[in-house]
DNA sequence: GTTCGTTGCCTTTTT
DNA sequence: GGCAACGAAC
């Protein structure tokens, strides 16, 4: 006869959160769905991160341990979001659960077992611009005749790669569809890819998609992995499911398993990242994928006034391709319309925002609920100086993330090299910083490199400098060169690597202030960042871990920013799609111009392109919760062509008239 | 042959 | 403002 026997926590019991209490019915069915596949479309401004944040913690405090958990989100900001929710509800360990973007889940995987895949240990991460260098070299270096003919880029090369393996279909496939101007080079870009694939093996390196495909390739190749990760992570959920892709799809499967219990949420109204290999049908036919899928609908949206919601439902029902959802407003009317605010120029367009923010800020609305959001990043540059000239305090989700910037890979390239002693890349622009070495001088020198020891042992044990000071290099860099390699000394101590500050500091000290004092005028504000830099890094004693979080984060400013910065006053602007799943009081849409929004190139692909930009103008406007001004200059001023004559939207136009106000704004004198 | 400054052209969205 | 192509200087 078997004994029952209690085993007492040590921490104090979880407290049970009244989830029908705190949830509206739609949350509460999702958030208590039994195990097993589900599907939950939730309506922008529905909860939907909310009813996440409580499966969590529903499952938490059902006896789920943390360990077993893994939660997939779009970016790493999203997951840090939800998991300090989810403690806010239960007692919990957050270090314990898995959380994080594809690519960082991929990345833990492959640190572990990268070696079943041919490759070493400890490999490094490339970015676009490092996956560009390298490609560059591959074609180079393949005899491809590329003279004469258009030829593809490093950087469409690449596109084109990045877009065979995050669809999972085939280079033909590929260009048949979306490049069919390279017809007839598709032996060649085939034969490319091939060649590229070995080189980065053979630089023991990996590209963004790298770490998914090869995670799937890891999983589906070894039994005993896969069955390993199935049984940890008892319990899969996946944020903004309508903008994953085949690849990802795939990576659920793998790590789900057939049986599994997988949770999705997504709303196929806001898939906007079809450019980028996402796939709608993945939503769309989830059941098709998972047949005993249960579906779940959340329909209430919580954020927006009605006239916003009203216009944003108005203009979304011209798309075809979707689910039918009936989004209902929980807010009351306050009975003023969306502002439609047409402008003579695009400075006046700027003149306008400024303005309106200075008098809602009068108001009591604080600049922290206000935001600019538009389609590309370009269409911010007048703005950015307008605010600045009237000393309106503003942060911007730049195009250049901070870890791309050039001062923070100068210095990436010394670690990465340091570590990864056959990384071309990091070696290349490393040694293409010292002057009188250029691309031809760099090939000699790394051909040389290769033939010591020290290029293909595992560990680091002489010292970087009695190999490379021998070589022969220009005159002019003879001096240079030598502090280079002295500095290189000082990353590796008896085999072993330095921390991350002592490396950034040595750096710095032995070769980079020089540089930089003689390269940037703004020398100044990029010691700052590596400052930054440095302290951000003094929290991983491991450098490898340091160059992940490095390149898979979106950015240390927003990792780390001291208190006094993040907490600071001031107003967002931000592209429409970084602005997913963000929501501010007062939204200025600004371009809303035919061309700029939907884009030229979008609207020349095809109906499912002006399909998707619709649904990003869907996306912009459902981030207002009070306010929203659409606004676009009547006359844009451009350098070589002289004033051109801008149309509104027509993703205005096709709107009825009677769901926006009309503003006529005059200039003073 | 190699490096480096100058000129002219173009500008979507990102983990 | 960023990048490729071109041409001058070493």
């Amino acid at each position: 006869m078997a004994r029952e026997y209690k085993l007492h926590s040590t921490t104090p019991t979880t407290p049970r959160i009244d989830y029908k209490a705190e949830l509206n019915e739609q949350q509460h069915a999702a958030v208590t769905a039994p195990p097993g596949q589900t599907l939950v479309i939730a309506g922008a401004g529905s909860g939907k991160t909310r009813t996440l944040t409580y499966r969590v913690a529903w499952l938490l405090d059902n006896g789920v341990l943390p360990e077993q958990i893994l939660l997939l989100t779009f970016t790493n900001k999203a997951a840090r979001e939800m998991l300090e929710r989810v403690t806010m509800l239960v007692p919990v360990d957050i270090q314990r659960l898995w959380s994080g973007t594809f690519h960082s889940i991929g990345n833990k995987f492959l640190r572990w077992n990268s070696e079943r895949l041919g490759y070493r240990k400890g490999f490094s991460i490339m970015d676009r611009e490092d996956q560009k260098d390298l490609l560059e070299t591959v074609v180079t270096n393949s005899g491809i005749d590329t003279e004469g003919i258009r030829f593809p880029k490093a950087e469409v090369l690449g596109d084109i790669f990045s877009m065979a393996d995050n669809t999972c279909e085939s280079i033909e496939e590929i260009v048949a569809t979306r490049y069919p101007y390279f017809d007839k080079l598709i032996d060649d870009i085939t034969k490319l890819r091939k060649l590229y694939q070995k080189k980065k093996v053979e630089t023991n390196c990996m590209d963004f998609d790298d770490l998914l495909t090869q995670s799937v390739r890891l999983l589906k190749e070894n039994e005993d992995l896969r069955e390993r990760y199935q049984r940890q992570f008892e319990f899969v959920l996946v944020d903004e499911y309508q903008d994953t892709n085949r690849l990802q799809c795939e990576f659920i499967e793998m790590i789900t398993g057939k049986d599994g219990n997988l949770m999705v949420v997504g709303d196929d109204a806001q898939s906007i990242y079809s450019w980028r290999g996402a796939d709608v049908t993945n939503i769309l036919n989830f059941h098709e994928q998972w047949p005993r899928a249960r579906v779940f609908k959340i329909e209430v949206n919580y954020r927006s006034v009605p006239e916003v919601l009203e216009l944003a439902n108005a203009s979304i029902a011209n798309n075809r391709a979707q689910i039918r959802k009936n989004l209902q407003p929980a807010r009351e009317g306050k009975g003023t319309l969306p502002a439609l605010v047409p402008l003579d120029s695009g400075s006046a367009q700027a003149s306008f925002v400024c303005q309106r923010i200075l008098e809602q800020q009068d108001e009591g609305v604080e600049l922290n609920e206000v935001a600019v959001l538009y389609r590309a990043h370009f269409h911010s540059m007048e703005l950015q100086m307008e605010l600045t000239s009237r000393g309106i305090p503003f942060k911007i989700t730049s195009g250049l993330r901070f870890f791309e910037q050039a001062h923070v890979k100068d210095v990436a390239c010394f670690i990465k090299f340091a570590i990864n002693r056959r990384d071309e890349v990091s070696f290349m622009r490393m040694v293409k910083l010292i002057p009188g070495i250029g691309g031809a001088s760099a090939n000699k020198v790394w051909n040389e490199w290769l033939k010591t020891e020290a290029a293909n042992a595992e560990v680091m044990t002489g010292k970087f400098s009695d190999l490379l000071i021998p070589m022969t290099v220009p005159k002019k860099a003879r001096e240079t060169w030598d502090q280079f390699a002295y500095t290189l000394d000082e990353l590796i101590v008896d085999g072993k690597p330095a921390t991350p500050p002592e490396m950034i500091r040595s750096i710095y000290d032995g070769v980079y202030e020089d540089y930089m004092r003689a390269k940037f005028k703004n020398a100044e504000q990029r010691q700052q960042d590596l400052e930054q830099l440095s302290n951000y890094s003094s929290r991983f004693t491991d450098p490898l871990e340091f160059l992940s979080n490095l390149s898979l984060l979106s950015g240390v400013d927003t990792e780390n920013k001291p208190d006094q910065q993040e907490e600071r006053d001031a107003v967002t602007l931000t592209t429409a799609h970084q602005a997913k799943g963000l929501e501010w009081h007062t939204v200025f849409a600004i371009w809303m111009a035919d061309g700029m929004f939907p884009h030229a190139r979008a609207v020349e692909e095809s109906d499912l392109g002006l399909e998707e930009e619709r649904r990003l103008f869907y996306v912009t406007v459902t981030r207002a919760k009070d306010e929203l001004y659409l606004t676009y200059p009547v006359l844009n001023h451009q350098a070589r062509d002289g004033d051109i004559l801008m149309k509104p939207s027509r993703f205005i136009t096709e709107l009825s008239a009677d769901l926006m106000e009309k503003w006529n704004v005059r200039s003073g004198w």
